[in-house]
DNA sequence: GAAAAAGTTGCGCGCTACGCACTATTGCGC
DNA sequence: GCGCAATAGTGCGTAGCGCGCAACTTTTTC
């Protein structure tokens, strides 16, 4: 078995919550963000309007959240390697494992879920709300680097340079002309990261 | 005169802009974002909470105005840096510009914003919504190296990365225990970004 | 099998964001 | 200066959201 020990109930909660998100970006690609009523996210996850708000605050968090699930994810991933590899090394793998087995090749619905995401500025500030996963992410690289995530900037600031790669790569996959796939775009944003972003203009 | 040719009207514009950011700020900064309503803020500047809405989409809007409005002017700052100058000692120089004055020693009104900023994950994600000062930066960035701010990922890259160190720095400066300047946190998060970012515990 | 705990739902309220039409103010050409 | 066009400010009305509250239903536990 895959499963801990779930408990039958928080399997529910979690099936629903993974089917409201699902319906909520079913929808909002379709048809636009601004034409999707949070009646029509709960009507088709099969719930009243009420209970979708005990499971999302609002409209945006529940699109979202497959997003920021794979964050919180790649954190448990980084946690998973082996101590010995190289923290750069570890970041990229652990990030990728989220990351980067839907965007091997350009998926369609893939991409129009990055466009939706990019493209609408309420749900672009919302993946970034509260910066949880973000945190987590930290946490993960300070257990590794020996650095405290409360008290040092270091951590922190990996964390968040990482995000700006997720960030900075999901905008290139999409205006890359010649449609090119999401993974080596990642990667290449993560070495260079690592590299310091030397300036291309005098190497 | 500073000014270009500002047109009488577009300076009661910008004085009337002004004063709602600010007095959005100072209310939520003194009872918290939950109980400011958009009727104070706009009787606060002295106008109808209907011209408010004419102004600023949103109460998170008007509170994070000002922010975002450094970032602006750090990327006009970047783009007047002269052509000779390293970029990244040109991103910092132009980045201390609006961010370094007023944080050169912990001021108390500082310090109550940018933790009003930090706690409160509305105010977190308006922060970067949409992410239009972000790609003037990296447009700046792109016109120094050389690069295309829309097919390559390096100015991107790099203004996010930027923009990383930015929050990283505001994080650390508030739950430093000795209460620590702000600008010696903010240059050694973008020298930590521009020396690729060691891992500290191989150094 | 019954009590307890947790999830779901309907109702209602305060607030927000914004379209629309109207009024007041400002800028500009003469 | 003067009047007209353009633009900002305002009041009103509406659709929708987020959530507290108090039932009701389902699952868990003993």
């Amino acid at each position: 078995m895959t499963t801990d020990q779930p408990g039958l109930r928080e399997r529910k909660k979690a099936a629903t919550r993974e089917a409201l998100s699902w319906a909520a970006l079913r929808l909002a690609v379709e048809r636009g963000l601004e034409n999707v009523r949070v009646e029509d996210i709960a009507a088709e996850a099969g719930v009243s309007p009420r209970t979708y708000n005990n499971y999302f605050s609002s409209k945006a968090e529940a699109i979202v959240f497959r997003h920021r699930d794979r964050v919180r994810r790649a954190a448990g991933a980084l946690r998973g390697r082996p101590a010995t590899e190289p923290l750069w090394e570890a970041l990229t793998r652990a990030l990728l494992e989220p990351f980067g087995d839907t965007a091997e090749q350009p998926h369609p619905r893939w991409t129009a879920a990055v466009r939706l995401l990019l493209s609408e500025p309420a749900l672009q500030a919302e993946l970034w709300r509260g910066g949880a996963e973000e945190a987590q992410l930290a946490a993960a690289v300070a257990a590794r680097t020996g650095t405290d995530p409360d008290r040092d900037l270091y951590p922190k600031l990996v964390a968040a340079a990482a995000m700006a790669a997720v960030k900075a790569a999901n905008d290139q996959y999409l205006t890359a002309d010649p449609p090119a796939p999401f993974q080596p775009l990642f990667t290449e944003a993560l070495r260079l990261l690592a590299a310091g972003l030397p300036d291309p203009s005098t190497r």
